[in-house]
DNA sequence: ACTCGCTCCCCAAACGGTTGCAGAAATCGT
DNA sequence: ACGATTTCTGCAACCGTTTGGGGAGCGAGT
């Protein structure tokens, strides 16, 4: 039922050999002939067969990427800048979503790898050394995880974190909560990195509380934990986690940000949106996903050579709304003092 | 590189055709050597090359789905269930953002169409004629959208506006707005006609507005005119566009529900967590992509038949949240008032 | 006229599997 | 022990495409 190159042939009054260099590389043709041949293509609406294709080329015009929750807006967004520069360069686009499940990443990976000429992982749960064993089976780039000899794309988390820190400490703010997303994501380990610095820098003390999901109820969860550790601003790990404990903090009649200051990270759209607007961390997500599949296309057939593995670092910027204001007067002691909770505080004011 | 089936089959010392039905159909070939030939596979981590089997038996294993955008978190609720489905099933998929652009859609298809054994869409944006033509180059199933012969999965929108109205109603709103969606997707005409005929019944005027861009923006650009029409309440096409009159309202000043009710389609996450919480009505995204998974993969080789198209319809049901109130200059809705019954109640004061 | 060198096209062999067919081996009855 | 029957395995063709090598045709140089 399909018209196959063959049909082609048949109708331009030509080989088969000759329909694929006319329609490939046009080495040594003729261009009478290869116009017949194009004729005859299009009249007969011939689509080369990809299958056959891959078979005998190796490769298959194809990507893919798995993402921890597609639920999760940011995911969405880089799923959106991937799809969009892939099929730019006439990629087609795999995805899966392996639900923050390191060994579900890995079985992914390995079920497209040999259907795809390499694939992105945005954010991997896997370990190095599953990392690693994925290698072997097809190329890889990576989106916010640092793995020696891998391509990567990077957001300055920490960057962003030293900006927020800056902003609290300037407002008056002398202690903080930080939320921790999922202990083992990468994105969590930079932005307590970045904020453990400008902590000290600014003789800013932070209790820890954590790792929550990275979803809207985590952050429900944990704003009970920070309100009772007596602490005049909580930074979140993203952006849902900062709206459920800005929800959290409407129900128990908290004002925000007179009495508590929130931020997040990522800059969805309903932080924007949401009452009171959100004070976040913009990240660059459809420009991530691009540059991973630049990063990604790039690194197809080069083996190891010796130059270094090619990176991308993206810049973040602190997007100032309404959930920040200055520290209340801690001398008036509304609050209890902190009590002996399970966060753990880093002192750094000596 | 990669190991092929002779390797498995030299290594098992047999030749590749029994191989071949030990993996498949086992059909055939003692059990002795049938396990040989397992163990030499898996020693050799071996990985039939879906291109090679796909060109032999004309499957491959993989399904396609394009959505309208990627940035709405009803296609990506979906998508979630399309891929987990699919996955299960043992098909991969792959995914394409057509931008709410129809010539984008049709061609999104047509270049899936050769690597996948069907493709989904869903809340196609092209017209009946670019769909009918699209049957041809591929199996197709539907999401939220009627086609003579094409199996489709249905959310039943009509009967959810149903609810909205007959809610509003009983709260005594007498003239609603309604915000108009895109023109041409079916989900809309279905709200709106669903809304028409509720309207009847109930003696509610409507006044209508629109199209819109069904995103946050589009509902910021309509707040103002509903509010310029003297309505109670407002019904958006969506939770996005909801959200963006709440957002709107906000700012001018006019309060959510007792000077105004608010109303969207969908219930995303936002819609539960933004201040007030947003009425609206429950849309079975995921179940939606599971059904349309399993309509597809049981359509897959089962040519025009003279049975019916499969078709599956999806219920809907109000959420009732903050944003909806008795009518302000409603006397009648301070007081408790006889529930509407099918039929036969009739409103007298009109 | 013969050879040389081009250009252009076709033949045929892959790529990695599946499957119809036929032949070999095992099983069985007598 | 021998053929009949069943069970297993190998051979080879095929799916649709790309690609190296060879050959036909032809103009030009000597």
């Amino acid at each position: 039922m399909p018209v196959t190159i063959h049909d082609v042939a048949r109708r331009a009054k030509v080989s088969a050999s000759t329909v694929s260099r006319a329609l490939g590389a046009s080495h040594h043709v003729r261009g009478t002939t290869r116009d017949r041949v194009l004729a005859a293509a299009r009249e007969l609406g011939y689509q080369p067969n990809p299958a056959a294709q891959s078979l005998i080329t190796g490769k298959t015009g194809n990507i893919g990427i798995v993402v921890p929750d597609l639920g999760n807006p940011f995911y969405t967004g880089v799923l959106r800048g991937v799809q969009s520069r892939a099929r730019a360069g006439g990629y087609a686009v795999f995805f899966a979503d392996c639900e923050e499940d390191a060994s579900a990443e890995e079985a992914l990976v390995r079920s497209m790898a040999r259907q795809v000429d390499g694939v992105i992982i945005c954010a991997p749960f896997s370990s190095d050394t599953q990392l690693n064993g994925l290698r072997s089976v097809t190329s890889l780039t990576l989106l916010n995880r640092r793995l020696r000899g891998v391509p990567a794309v990077f957001m300055d988390s920490a960057g962003g974190m030293k900006q927020v820190v800056d902003h609290l400490a300037a407002l008056g703010h002398r202690r903080c909560a930080y939320l921790n997303g999922p202990h083992n994501a990468w994105s969590n380990r930079e932005r307590r990195r970045g904020l453990r610095a400008a902590a000290a820098r600014r003789h800013v003390a932070v209790v820890e509380f954590g790792p929550f999901e990275p979803k809207f109820s985590g952050g429900v969860q944990a704003a009970d934990l920070a309100l009772a550790s007596g602490v005049s601003a909580v930074i979140a790990y993203n952006d849902l986690m900062a709206l459920g404990v800005l929800s959290r903090l409407a129900d128990r009649r908290v004002a925000v940000p007179d009495e508590m200051s929130v931020v997040g990270f990522d800059n969805l759209l309903y932080a924007a949106v949401c009452a009171p607007p959100l004070t976040t961390v913009a990240m660059p997500m459809e420009a991530g996903g691009r540059a991973a599949v630049d990063l990604l296309l790039a690194g197809v057939g080069t083996p190891a050579d010796g130059d270094p593995t090619p990176c991308r670092e993206l810049s973040t910027n602190l997007i100032v709304r309404a959930t920040t204001a200055p520290a209340p007067d801690s001398s008036s002691a509304a609050r209890p003092a902190p009590p002996p909770g399970p966060g753990k505080v880093t002192d750094t004011d000596d």
